[in-house]
DNA sequence: GCGTTTCGTCGAAACGCTTCGATCGCACAT
DNA sequence: ATGTGCGATCGAAGCGTTTCGACGAAACGC
C-alpha cells in the first residue's frame, strides 16, 4: 500500500480513502491511485483490514450433522449461502456444530474471526441461538425457534406446505388422507418442521372437512413400510398420503406393492418438502412440494449481511421470511379411485 | 492480553510464549498465566495473530457447482473436510469457483486471507490448479490432474472400482457386461472419473476375457433409458451393466421394466461410485461400490495442513492417496440367468 | 475583504498480537 | 571469586490497514 501511495504521489491514508470511499477523494487523485494499484497488482490485505476495522467480512455457517447425515436440501442451503456470501463480498466459513460443541462454539466466536453467523437447522428451542445471543454476535437463522423475537430468519413455510398438500389431494377427490411425518425423536427434540407441518396438516384437513390421520415415522425404509400397514389398519378408507420423510416414502411404496396397490391408480402419494433431485429418481416419479432451499440459503446470508452493514443508523427492522414450497407434479398423485 | 499479563504479573510477550509454546516458559509461570486467562475468559484474537504470524489458520475449499448440482458424494467431501479442519484447529471457507471465476480466484488469494486451499472436483487439466501454482499458494486436491507431479491429492480409485465391478459381475457368471459412464460432455472436458473408470473397465474386462461394451450417457433418466435400449440392440447377450451415473441408472431400470426384465433375475445392475444414501432408496436396493467420500474430504484437509505445518524443515514429501470403493450389496446383482 | 464553511489531503496513532534481541539470575566448572 | 552457559523473562519493533484530528486552499456570504 505504501508502494501504491508513493507511485500515485499521495499519502497512505488517501489510498485507503480511495479504496473504501470513507472520505471524498477527487476524481483525478482516485484515477492516479487506481492506476498505481493496477500496475502493481495490489490487493488490500484482508487481515490487516479486519484487525483495525473490526469487520472481517467473514461469516460462519453453523450446520449440525443430523443422524441421517445431510440431505440434498441442506446441501442446497449451503451452496446458496456460499454463493450469496461471495456476491456480497464476504467469506463463508463452515462450522459443523453438533450439540456437544456448544462449548467449542463460543471458543470460536471469542476469536473475533467472524462478524456474524447463519444458523441452519434451527430447533424450536435451540441452545446455539441462546449462546449466540449471549455472545452478542449478530446472526440470522435458516429455520426458526418458537420465539424468534426480532431475529432475522428465513424458513420454509411448513404450515403452508401442509395446506398445499391437503388442497392438492382434496382437489383430486380424496376424502381420507394421511400424513407421515419425521421421526418421534425429531418431534421430541422440538424439530420445527416436524411440529409445524403436523399442525398445518391437522388444521388444513379440518378446515377442508376431510378425514385425516397422522403419524410420526422413523427415517428409514422399514419404518415407512410398517407405518403404512399400521395406518391402513387404522384407517381403511385412506386413499392418499402426504409424506415428509424421504426414506419412509420408499417403504410406503414397498408396502403398497405388497398389497398389490398401484400408484397413483389405487393410492396417491405426495412427497412434502423434498427436492426434485430426489423425487425424480423414484418410480413413479413423485409429486412433491419442493422447498426453495438454495433461495433460503441466500436469504439467510443476505439478511445477516444487511444487519451487519446497518449497524450505524436506525435499529434494523427484523426481516422474517417464510418461503412456500413449489408443487412439482410427478406421477404419484391421481384422482381418487372410483370404488 | 495486556490484562492477562498484568494479572499474571508477567510481560505481554511471556503470555504469548505461553500460548504458542514458541519459547520455554516455566511451569509455574504457565500456570499463573493459564489461571489469569481462565478468569478473564480470554481468547486470543485470531485476526491479530494472523496479521503478524502470516498464518491465518484459514483454508479454502474450492468447489465447482457442476451442471447437475452437487450430489451426495460431493456433500460428504465438504462435511468431511469441515470436520477435519475443525479438528486441526483451522477454519474452512467455501469458495464456489466456477470456471468464469478464475479471475476472481486470484483476487481472493491476493487478499492474504487463507493459508492454502483444497480443490475439489479436479479435472485432468484444471486451470484452477495452474492458477494456484502460479500464485504460490499451497494446496491439495480431492481428485487429481493427469500430471499431479508432487501435489498432494486424495482421490477415489476409479480404476480399482471398475476392476471390482467387473470381478463382482464375472464372479456371478456374467460373460457379457456393459459400462454406462457419465456424459459425453464430462468426458470431453476431461473429467477424471469418467476417463479413468472407462480405462479401468476396459482393461479389467479384457483381462477377465469377457465381452464388454461401454457407453457415455447424459446425466438424466431419459438418456439412461435410451442408452440401455441402444446398448441392448448392439449387444443382445448383455446380462449385466455397471453404471456410474445415478440418474441414468433409473432410466435403465425403466427400460428394463418396459421389456419385462426383472432385476436381478433377468439382468444385473451395479451402481458405481454412488452413495448408499442414494442406492438405498431405489427399488430394488442397488448393489453399489460406495466411495469413502467423507474420508477423502478429511484426507484432503489433513494433507494440506500437514504441508502447511511443515514449511520449515525438509521438503515435504508428497502424499498421494487412492481410496478404493466399498462394495455394498443390495438386491440388484444376481447370478446370470440360465438361458 | 474578512470570517466561515467545505473539500481534499496528510501524518500519526491505533488494532492485538508475534518475534527479535537483550537482559537477568542461577547453577556449574574453573 | 570469576567466568560461562543456559533457561526464563522482558521491552520494543513491527504486521498492513483504518481512522482521527489537523491543515491548507478554494468557495462562499455579507
Amino acid at each position: 500500500m505504501i508502494d501504491v501511495a508513493r507511485r500515485a504521489n499521495v499519502a497512505l491514508s488517501t489510498v485507503s480513502y480511495a479504496i473504501n470511499g470513507t472520505r471524498a477523494v477527487s476524481a483525478t487523485t482516485r484515477r492516479r491511485i487506481q492506476k498505481a494499484m493496477d500496475e502493481l497488482g495490489y490487493e488490500p490485505n484482508a487481515i490487516a483490514r479486519g484487525l483495525v476495522s473490526k469487520r472481517t467480512r467473514i461469516i460462519a455457517l453453523l450446520f449440525p450433522t443430523p443422524e441421517r447425515g445431510m440431505g440434498v436440501t441442506e446441501m442446497e442451503f449451503v451452496i446458496g449461502a456460499a454463493e450469496a456470501a461471495l456476491e456480497r463480498d464476504h467469506h463463508l466459513v463452515l462450522w459443523p456444530s453438533e450439540l456437544r460443541n456448544v462449548r467449542q462454539l463460543d471458543r470460536l466466536t471469542g476469536q473475533g474471526l467472524i462478524d456474524g453467523a447463519v444458523v441452519m437447522e434451527v430447533r424450536l428451542d435451540d441452545e446455539r441461538v441462546d449462546l449466540l445471543r449471549q455472545a452478542g454476535l449478530p446472526f440470522s437463522m435458516i429455520g426458526r425457534t418458537s420465539e424468534p423475537g426480532s431475529i432475522n430468519y428465513a424458513d420454509i413455510d411448513f404450515e403452508q406446505a401442509a395446506r398445499d398438500a391437503v388442497s392438492h389431494l382434496t382437489a383430486l377427490g380424496h376424502r381420507s388422507i394421511g400424513f407421515l411425518n419425521h421421526s418421534p425423536s425429531a418431534f421430541s427434540v422440538g424439530y420445527g418442521p416436524t411440529v409445524r407441518a403436523a399442525d398445518g396438516f391437522r388444521r388444513a384437513a379440518m378446515e377442508a372437512g376431510v378425514e385425516h390421520f397422522e403419524r410420526l415415522c422413523g427415517d428409514n425404509v422399514a419404518a415407512g413400510r410398517a407405518a403404512f400397514h399400521e395406518l391402513r389398519a387404522m384407517a381403511p378408507h385412506l386413499t392418499a398420503l402426504a409424506v415428509m420423510n424421504d426414506h419412509a416414502i420408499v417403504g410406503v411404496m414397498d408396502a403398497l406393492d405388497e398389497i398389490g396397490w398401484r400408484v397413483p391408480g389405487d393410492f396417491s402419494l405426495l412427497s412434502m418438502v423434498s427436492s426434485t433431485r430426489v423425487t425424480e429418481m423414484m418410480r413413479p416419479k413423485l409429486t412433491t412440494l419442493e422447498p426453495q432451499s438454495s433461495e433460503l440459503g441466500r436469504l439467510g446470508v443476505h439478511m445477516l449481511i444487511d444487519e451487519l452493514e446497518f449497524r450505524a443508523g436506525e435499529p434494523p427492522t427484523p426481516t422474517q421470511v417464510l418461503l412456500p414450497c413449489r408443487l412439482v407434479e410427478g406421477q404419484s398423485c391421481g384422482p381418487v379411485r372410483a370404488s
